[in-house]
DNA sequence: TTTTGAGTTGTTCGA
DNA sequence: GTCGAACAACTCAAA
């Protein structure tokens, strides 16, 4: 083992275990753990607010992990790790690799100025179960449509799929003080009640992370394939930010799946494993899939922003419980169930026409799990300008929708309490309800709640018409 | 090169 | 009330 230190550069990897550069690292000498608040590029793509909330209690917890020897900077990654090899002497860096636009170009430059340095740079695949670059048509393009993306990856992977590797037993940290700043000084978790609420709702760090992995295999995969559609019933893994942040890895989570069972629960959830594959795989060969419709045509759609309309949106007001009860989730929670997220995101942009990108920014800054690759290959999948997206004609009708997935209405009446009492039948339409009936409710149209925004059927057919026009 | 079949998660209308 | 077809046309992937 060499005396000389190492830097392990934690990222999108806030783990010990199946953690590729922190086991490299640790096998040849000393470690020096840091971890760097990237937000000095002036990038539009920082963390949401919800995500610097999760981000702040798993760096806390990375840091107890490492009993406190985590170091903490903010500001360039390619000004401030070139600093530290000078000032430490340091001749080898470790990180895994991260697939954001940005983040590429930044890990480009910092391997030159290493290299100027004379300074060794080794990264790894610590996120994906597949790098991008290797799944590619015969003809050597990348794929476009998820089914045989999918299918090509696991035939290629046969047997390949590399087990997740152990925390290093040997971790020999370096002590000094190196400088950087306090979690504190990042000021991630502002004191605002939204943060004390949004927290509230989860148990954050790695070994909270492999404790909702286990307690998912044990109690909701055997019903996830049907359970998963419905919101009340809370079938759903909600691993996702834990994946985001890295304290679980894919590969953890696709192996502890295939060890549980390999029934079609287990199938349908390893393919939502492929979609998070995919959304980087787009993102990697379509970098400017954040900002650009991927079908160009839709560059000529007809959106019309109407800023009152954003706001009901965003606020759950929209006169829609269903839609409502998952923007309210949203806000109380910092998440929102899946089937309800392609609800809320078809009626922004094809009942209220409004771009998907605004949906996007709001999506970015309330979900704990906002991730650059999934949100914005999710939302131009909805909008229907993706490379593989929903049809156009797929839109969702809001108000049948609650009555088929929320029959009880559980979920609709939890967030949208003004409408607990009115009866199930008139739950998710509550204009249709005759006067009594919102009377016994204590339901005030326009008042205690919200009349609807818009027409469904007259925006429905504005939708169609738009799309008409650009094809 | 040409052809063929397919593409995550829906809704509505009319028989 | 149920059920099947229509809803644009296109682009992608693979044979």
């Amino acid at each position: 083992m060499s005396n000389k230190l190492s830097i392990c550069w934690f990222r999108q990897d806030l783990r010990l275990n199946d953690n590729p550069a922190l086991l490299e690292a640790a096998g040849r000498g000393p470690v020096l753990p840091i971890y760097i608040l990237d937000d000095a590029n002036g990038d539009k793509w920082q963390c949401g607010a919800a995500g610097q909330l999760w981000l702040h209690h798993s760096l806390k917890s990375l840091n107890r992990s490492l009993d406190g020897n985590l170091r903490i900077y903010r500001g360039r990654a390619e000004e401030i790790i070139p600093r530290l090899c000078r000032e430490f002497q340091i001749d080898q860096v470790f990180w895994n690799r991260c697939y954001e636009p940005w983040r590429l170009k930044c890990d480009r430059e910092i391997k030159n100025r290493l290299e100027l340095q004379s300074i060794q740079a080794h990264s790894y695949n610590g996120s994906l179960l597949w790098e991008p670059w290797q799944i590619l048509k015969k003809d050597g393009s990348p794929y476009k449509i998820f089914t045989p993306f999918y299918k090509r990856a696991r035939t290629q992977a046969q047997g390949k799929l590399e087990d997740p590797r152990p925390a290093p037993l040997n971790l020999s940290l370096y002590h000094a003080d190196p400088g950087g700043i306090t979690m504190e000084d990042l000021g991630l978790r502002p004191d605002h009640s939204w943060c004390r609420k949004v927290e509230g709702h989860w148990r954050i760090g790695e070994d909270n992370g492999l404790l909702a992995l286990e307690k998912f295999l044990e109690s909701r995969l055997t019903n996830y394939q049907h359970g998963r559609d419905f919101p009340a019933l809370n079938a759903t893994s909600r691993l996702s930010p834990h994946l985001h942040f890295g304290e679980l890895s894919p590969r953890q989570v696709w192996q502890r799946i295939s060890e549980a069972s390999d029934d079609d629960n287990a199938e349908t959830f390893k393919s939502e494993l492929g979609w998070r594959e995919f959304s980087y795989y787009l993102l990697y060969h379509f970098p400017h899939l954040p900002e650009k419709n991927l079908k160009p045509r839709f560059d000529q759609f007809p959106w019309w922003l109407n800023q009152r309309w954003l706001e009901s949106w965003q606020h759950g007001m929209t006169g829609y419980p269903f839609v409502d009860a998952g923007m309210r989730e949203l806000w109380q929670t910092g998440f929102m169930h899946n089937r309800v997220r392609m609800i809320v995101a078809s009626f922004l942009v094809k009942n209220l026409l409004i771009h998907w990108r605004h949906g996007a920014d709001w999506f970015w800054d309330c979900l704990v799990d906002a991730d650059l690759a999934s949100n914005s290959a999710s939302w131009q999948w909805v909008a229907g300008c993706g490379t593989d997206a929903s049809p156009f004609f797929r839109i969702f009708n809001p108000v049948s929708q609650g009555q088929k997935f929320d029959p009880q209405g559980a979920y609709t009446r939890h967030f949208v309490p003004e409408l607990a009492k009115l009866p199930s039948k008139y739950l998710f339409s509550p204009w249709q309800a005759p006067h009594e009936v919102l009377d016994q409710a204590g339901v005030r149209l326009g008042v205690t709640y919200p009349y609807p925004l818009v027409d469904l059927q007259q925006s429905r057919k504005k939708a169609l018409d738009s799309l008409k026009q650009i094809s």
